[in-house]
DNA sequence: CCACTAACGCGACAAGTTTTACATTAAGAT
DNA sequence: ATCTTAATGTAAAACTTGTCGCGTTAGTGG
């Protein structure tokens, strides 16, 4: 992701061996080659994703992007970076099923979207270990977003106070992702309500609640 | 896919029967093939796959590996094939939990080993369209054969006659893909049972029952 | 055992991808 | 405005990937 910063040495007589220079170029360029990566991803597909074409489409010379970058793995990295810092947060529909099913319902849209820039960056994200951490985060940062639609439910009293709002969240997302990105099956518009369902049943039944939090235990 | 039969020749009217040799030599060719694609995949990983490498492993020359697999999509497509037919069936636990999270287990299992094929099986899917009609068939080959478990669930009582068995089953499985998969978290020992225990309390509570056979009158 | 030829090995090569060395441009500080 | 040098541009070399023609090996049927 952006350049490897490794000056970072804990010794304390050279400061900054390296003065890098974020402003003007760097950070044009930079958002040339997103923006030419992103358009490529969408158009072209990730298979056929290649660093050349990213140049090309930013009007930057192809050195330059394995300069920065190194490879496809490196590139990706920096999107997952740049797609995490945007303003998203999940939908107020009143009811935990609504929530979940509002959630399921915008998945299913982006990820089956004729160039689905969100496909293709899940099947980028096998492609190198960097990426693959990059993409980590990002589901992190996504779920910890979406933990507010498990809080407001149990403010409604719609769920008991001790639940696991992960649990919860991945019970009710990961069908859909399942058959969307693993088993490659079309898309069915009624799995996201249906899903959104089981779950909300399923936490009815006391599927995701932790133990009570009763008085400190030992260590 | 198999030796694709381009080998059309020249013209004429009729097809020249072109007798195959599916014996000695070439099943051997291919076993040893096949063999050295998993061996790659579990120790190298899939990103760093190479047809090459392959074939020096397998003790074949490149040309032979191009000629009858023609790419990577196609080499992985016939890995699935072979996959697709073994013997494998769910245990038989004598409970519905037990069953599924037995199933889960197995496939947490499959999903961790260290150089994990499976893992990197999923990965490959994304390579072509070869390769994921190939994994679709076997996804679609393994839930089949899981469904047992659904109808030994309905004769012991535990679970109403109208129960859809892949609903039921992609409720039990998919968190733990989803997690091992696409967020990519360190395999959690609890997760298995959990994810069992959760699809069943969802299907106590009616969340996979398809309507009646018999036309009830609608609301 | 023999003839036929599918399937393989070999090496050369075209196309594509990544690295490297050097020249040029422009950010940031004085 | 001027200087320093980080970041790019440029071009050619080094490496990778996939294809092709041709000679050799070994199934298969007689």
């Amino acid at each position: 992701m952006t350049p490897p910063t490794e000056q970072t040495g804990e010794n304390s007589a050279v400061p900054p061996p390296v003065r890098r220079r974020p402003g003007g170029r760097t950070s044009r360029t930079r958002a040339q080659v997103l923006d030419a990566l992103r358009a490529e991803l969408g158009e072209r597909g990730y298979d056929e994703l290649t660093l050349d074409a990213v140049a090309a489409r930013a009007g930057v010379h192809r050195a330059t992007v394995y300069r920065r970058w190194r490879d496809v793995g490196g590139l990706l990295a920096d999107l997952f970076e740049a797609t995490r810092d945007d303003d998203w947060q999940p939908q107020d529909t009143g009811s935990l099923q609504g929530d979940l099913a509002a959630l399921n319902h915008e998945n299913q849209a982006a990820l089956t979207a004729q160039p689905s820039i969100a496909a293709a960056l899940v099947a980028a994200s096998f492609r190198s270990e960097e990426a693959a951490r990059g993409v980590r985060r990002l589901w992190e940062d996504r779920y910890a977003r979406c933990e507010v639609i498990v809080s407001r439910a149990v403010l409604r009293g719609e769920l008991p106070p001790h639940t696991d709002a992960r649990q919860l969240l991945v019970a009710a997302t990961a069908p859909l992702y399942h058959h969307l990105i693993l088993l490659r099956t079309p898309p069915d518009p009624g799995l996201p309500d249906r899903a959104a369902r089981t779950a909300v049943l399923a936490a009815a039944a006391g599927a995701f609640a932790t133990p009570p939090p009763t008085g400190g235990a030992p260590a």
